[in-house]
DNA sequence: GCCTCTGGATTTTTT
DNA sequence: ATCCAGAGGC
């Protein structure tokens, strides 16, 4: 049976246990993913099951790729027909196929975050709220809460007392009205759709708890009190509902997750099996133990023991830095010597932050030694200006009353509708009733004068605009059916003439345009889709899976991700930078217990990422946006006991703590690996310089050519990244030149020449 | 209506 | 540092 293939006998029982509702709590790397995948082979191969009535749902589009992949690998073409996705994106599709019966358009639009932003503004302008008083986000907030415990605005009017949550209450009701009328629904209205359909209309969840008898919940303790509901509703008629979860790594109450739904669960299915997971399989015993000192004291907890039989590895090792440049700099030249040493590729080094902006810096060094890496989130592909124009565009094209879509672009490119005509439409369909869209149809139809209607009050010159607009649109939907998605797009960017106005649009314009060309490419994925639901599939898509860029290029590259988005993933080597107070745990939590609590659970959760390897660093200053501050060590470093750390002196010895003040590091300790990498690919990218091929002497190496800089000021010089420039001023430094070159349009960089090619011209 | 300038805020984490 | 809203000039 190879679905049992090399298991413990916990995670045995686990994968056994197939009828009935089970709760399996697991450790970090205690083979979570690997029990899930394993039990759903042997449900389809061992008890037969239909992969089509199997629905496993994690929490982030990562892992579900993840389970998807190993499943095809474990399956093959028998797994063809298996459910698996984040929760949002199910309901989503749940919702396009029934979401009718409860009203809901079947082209209705997901708003994402900067929709919903723009929507919020547009009612607090409209109840005369100034947006700088009341923020937007913190209303969306306040209302996303609401929704994802299920409270609609009825519920929470009546709870609601004091100013605060009296406007709340009221920009909510405000806020559902305009999205009913744009046929869109926010994130959390997707999960809150599926728990009304499935309460309102029996035979619908019926069809539903017959399609899926088998459910798996990946995260559990990240569910919250709808998606909760969700489970409990789908998985009430057959009962086999199968709960992953550890408490331990809850870290996202923020987004109103409630790890007390693991414990509903055992109230509504008393009759529930539980298995735990505590061998950890991943990391040695050298990292969990610093794991285990951190999550100990955590306050209120099982004792659980994390154990293992892994070797006891080499401690971890603690850094000072001098600022964030200095860290980053320690980071690079560390993952430099462990390729170097073929203990480890650049993709099995992964370097974790609490917050997207530390990424600059580090991206800053890696661009300097010319390392290649992966950025994972941050600014997110979909967000940029042009993607989002674009796609405003083809949902129109689909769901023409999506009305944040609709002003988006109705003036981009420039189409002489100003604020004020925009205005005045928006106010004229209101006093009709109509949506935007219905009004501009009237009017470029010529039935705006009919009897009832107020008048219009657009100048000549403004009608004749939103016609053109609205035959813009029309054209693009007459055509739609007859084509792929990428063919209505690039109809698009013709037709509306927005291809033109960006390569016309003097500064960034070209590299928008190469965005579109990932765009483009993206479209072309959906040839071989079904054209009658491609471009529906298409939009859905983008807005649901924000992170285009985890494509996995499958090339050697470092991993940079933040705490949060790396959990569920392990890495041999791991990084984790920032550790101050003020940033890991973060400003916000400071004056929150249970907030308090939940970063020391997301810094457990950076550590059990590491498998062989685990790195800790903070610094002794770090420069914000505008004003440097001083932070002191986290406290979470003092809960580590000194023996576990090596501070200072490294398994895997390093750098000097500020530029040429170091101690010379202990070579002698370095052999980390239990079994050496397979050497990196023939074709390396980093050159050994020899500036650190002697660790030992990074102080007293004499440059091999001493006094001779290659460049020097003045210089035309070329750089395969930066383009083309000009050398400000070279340095020699022990055997390296640091050269400052100011290159054409992308500002001057200050390049290591042991790692950058730079050429002359 | 459109462009440019300025002052203020912005950064926690994600579907 | 960078993005955005509002003001003012063309």
């Amino acid at each position: 049976m190879r679905a049992l293939e090399g298991l413990n006998p916990a995670q045995r029982e686990a994968v056994q246990t197939t009828r009935g509702p089970l709760l399996i709590v697991a450790g970090p790397g205690s083979g979570k993913t690997r029990v899930i995948v394993h039990r759903i082979a042997y449900l389809v191969e061992h008890e037969g099951v239909s992969p089509h009535h199997i629905l496993a749902v994690t929490f982030t589009n990562k892992a579900a790729r993840e389970m998807r992949e190993r499943l095809e690998g474990l399956l093959g073409p028998a797994g063809h027909g298996l459910t698996v996705g984040t929760f949002h994106w199910a309901c989503a599709r749940i919702l396009r196929r029934d979401g009718q019966a409860i009203g809901i358009d079947p082209h209705f639009v997901i708003y994402d975050d900067g929709d919903q932003v723009s929507l919020m503004k547009k009612l607090l302008a409209a109840e005369a709220l100034d947006e700088k008083r009341v923020s937007p986000r913190a209303v969306l907030s306040a209302i996303s809460r609401a929704k994802s415990e299920l409270r609609d605005p009825d519920a929470f009017s009546r709870a609601a007392e004091g100013h605060w949550p009296e406007m709340v209450a009221m920009l909510y009701r405000r806020y559902q009205e305009q999205l009913a009328l744009n046929h869109a629904l926010d994130f959390d209205d997707l999960l809150i759709g599926v728990v009304d359909l499935f309460k309102g209309d029996h035979t619908v969840l019926t069809k539903y708890q017959e399609r899926y008898q088998y459910l798996l919940v990946d995260e559990f303790q990240d569910t919250n009190v709808a998606q909760y509901e969700i489970v409990r509703l789908l998985g009430g008629r057959h009962r086999n509902v199968c709960a992953v979860g550890d408490v331990d790594q809850a870290i996202y109450s923020w987004r109103a997750a409630d790890p007390r739904n693991v414990f509903h669960f055992q109230r509504d299915f008393p009759e529930h099996k539980v298995v735990l997971l505590e061998q950890n399989y991943r990391s040695t015993q050298a990292i969990l133990d610093v794991a285990d000192a951190v999550i100990r004291l955590a306050p209120g907890r099982h004792e659980k023991r994390l154990w293992t039989e892994n070797e006891r590895g080499h401690p971890a090792l603690l850094h000072e830095a001098y600022n964030e440049g200095e860290e980053a700099q320690f980071v690079v030249r560390e993952i430099e010597r462990l390729t170097r040493d073929r203990e480890a590729r650049l993709r099995d080094c992964a370097v974790l932050y609490r917050t997207n902006a530390q990424s600059r810096a580090l991206e800053e060094a890696l661009i300097r030694y010319n390392m290649p890496y992966q950025l994972v989130g941050g600014t997110r592909f979909y967000e940029r200006k042009e993607i989002k124009d674009v796609l405003a565009y083809l949902r129109l094209v689909l769901n023409p009353y999506d009305s944040a879509s609709l002003l988006r672009i109705i003036n981009v490119p420039p189409r002489k509708l100003g604020q004020k005509s925009l205005l005045e439409l928006e106010r004229w369909a209101a006093r009709q009733g109509v949506s935007l869209w219905d009004a501009l149809q009237r009017m470029a139809h010529g039935e705006d004068d009919a009897p009832g209607v107020p008048p219009n009050p657009l100048t000549t010159a403004a009608r004749r605009a939103c016609a053109h607009f609205v035959a813009l649109i029309e054209e693009l939907q007459a055509e739609r059916e007859g084509l792929t998605v990428l063919e209505l797009l690039d109809l698009l960017l013709d037709r509306s003439g927005y291809a033109r106005f960006l390569a016309e649009s003097e500064d960034d314009g070209e590299e928008r345009l190469e965005n579109l060309q990932e765009l483009r490419a993206k479209a072309a994925e959906y040839e071989d889709v079904n054209p009658a639901v491609a471009l529906g599939t298409f939009l859905e898509e983008v807005t649901l899976v924000q992170d285009v860029d985890s494509l996995e290029t499958g090339g050697d590259a470092v991993t940079l991700m933040t705490l949060h988005t790396a959990k569920g993933l392990e890495f041999p080597y791991v990084f984790i930078v920032g550790l101050e107070e003020g940033l890991c745990p973060h400003t916000r939590s400071l004056d929150d217990r249970a907030a308090m609590e939940e970063e020391r659970r997301l810094f457990f959760v950076g550590v059990t990422r590491a498998m062989r390897g685990l790195y800790l660093s903070y610094a002794f200053s770090r420069r914000f946006y505008n004003n440097v501050n001083y932070n002191t060590p986290s406290r979470f470093l003092a809960d580590i006991p000194p023996e576990l750390l090596a501070g200072g002196r490294s398994p895997a010895p390093a750098v000097t703590v500020a530029p040429g003040v170091g101690a010379a590091p202990a070579r002698a300790t370095s052999r980390a690996a239990e079994r050496p990498y397979e050497p990196p690919p023939v074709e390396r990218r980093l050159p050994t310089p020899a500036a650190l091929a002697d660790t030992v002497s990074l102080r007293a190496a004499p440059a091999p050519a001493a006094g001779a800089p290659q460049f020097r000021p003045g210089d035309r010089v070329h750089h395969a990244h930066f383009g083309d420039g000009i050398v400000v001023s070279s340095q020699l430094t022990r055997g390296d030149e640091e050269v400052t070159v100011a290159f054409e349009g992308q500002g001057v960089k200050k390049l290591s020449l042991a790692y950058a090619r730079l050429e002359p011209r």
